[in-house]
DNA sequence: TCATTCACTGAATGAACATTCAATTAATGG
DNA sequence: CCATTAATTGAATGTTCATTCAGTGAATGA
């Protein structure tokens, strides 16, 4: 007789909608909300259950892999009824695609913001970028976990490719610009800024798989240190030498 | 009524078991083969059978993702019958773990080789390890699509962290002693090798990264001059910037 | 030549899955 | 307070899945 095809159960079914019910609003201020209020009835809980179901897609797929997360993992983890997804998203796919969008927007706001605040100079304003990709919102071990389920889907999904190249692009074309600027101020003659976004990029994604990979062992501290000794080599005169590196 | 859930259907069974059987020995020459000749029966037939199944899931992963990827789209590739992936490896999961393991050995092969046959001088030796990552045969799309697959599971299956760390820290040490080589024979009194043998980790996977996420863009010769131009500004005196970096 | 062995086949099995939808519940507006 | 509207529920549906295993047939050895 068939073996049961994935033990996945483990935790028991983690909140029942009647719970859910009870924390209606998110606690994460983080949110859109266009919010046509007093009009239409329940606008505002539509974009909030999308949301919980977003948060529950990227709990699952932390917890399960992408293989392993289904309609109940999903559902079971935000407290509500299966049948609500379809109702949400309609299909599991496109929950998937809304997971991805949402963690590709939070990302690029996060570096946008950063790099807006930021002081005027083109070295104070490529640190903010890269300290953004390390901030414990963006790069928990949950959302590394999801990124890279997402990554290995990308291989042969171009959709997937398609949300992830246009804020990668985005924020390529700006690091290129900083590294642009830096070079024309400094004396750095020989320097590529193309190839140095290039391996920026190449970097922040690297650097994420040793700590996906190596928790413990390889922090967001240790990131950090580890691209400002990349630029400090590269750029000596707008960058510190971190302690060790 | 339910709509069909996985419409990858496509490419029709690929190859019947009959015609898989003409085809009896592979057609790539890196393989173990203890051979144990003429004594037990088919022994070899078996390592054949079993490098057959996990050529097979590589092909399926990259075209279908681990989620895609079935028993039947496993076997209807390898052009064998639905039962043989259990009697050779027991379960599914199982045969994913000796595919990520096959790849494992294959890459540490790759580079340990390059290591072994390249001259003497500290440099060469780190350069032969960088090449080695970016070998045709190493870092195709498709073995890409299946790496990232695979890191995209190991956040939450140790065993497959485990796999990965094993070549990962063997590398990592052999990186870091040449790096102390460098530093110690060259004048860089402030270069940290354990930073930037991490550096490059980091550097190998981001840039597959980029290569699997934007192919046509960015390539295996850019990848190499990336981290040649990352080697030259760390270790100026001992590698050549390349043309442009 | 026949018996034995063993890789291999593929239909059968039952669990798990995504999706549907009739019924229910809660909120709004009159 | 009722009527209307819309969000939500969860059992039902039909499909796909991993795994099993009785059977097949080619090879071996006696």
């Amino acid at each position: 007789m068939p073996k049961p095809q994935n033990p996945r159960r483990a935790g028991g079914a983690d909140r029942t909608p009647a719970q859910a019910r009870q924390t209606q609003m998110n606690d994460d201020p983080n949110q859109d909300d266009p919010n046509q209020t007093a009009k239409r009835p329940r606008t505002a809980s539509k974009q909030a259950r999308r949301r919980q179901l977003i948060d529950a897609t990227i709990e699952s797929i932390a917890k399960h892999g992408i293989s392993g997360t289904t309609m109940t993992t999903v559902t079971g983890i935000a407290g509500l009824s299966m049948g609500l997804v379809n109702f949400h998203f309609q299909t599991k796919e496109n929950l998937f695609q809304q997971t991805l969008q949402f963690l590709a927007d939070e990302h690029r706001d996060q570096w946008k913001n950063s790099y807006d605040k930021a002081s005027l100079s083109p070295a104070a304003k490529l640190l903010a970028i890269v300290d953004a990709h390390y901030h414990p919102r963006i790069c928990s071990r949950k959302k590394l976990a999801v990124w890279f389920a997402f990554y290995g889907e990308a291989g042969y999904r171009a959709r997937y490719r398609t949300s992830m190249r246009r804020i990668d692009e985005e924020r390529w074309a700006i690091s290129r610009s900083l590294c642009d600027q830096i070079i024309r101020a400094g004396q750095y003659p020989a320097a590529d800024p193309a190839g140095i976004a290039d391996t920026l990029e190449g970097l922040y994604d690297g650097l994420w798989l040793n700590m996906l990979l190596y928790p413990g062992e390889f922090t967001r501290q240790d990131a950090m240190v580890r691209i400002r000794a990349y630029l400090a080599s590269v750029f000596p005169g707008d960058f510190e030498r971190p302690d060790k590196g």
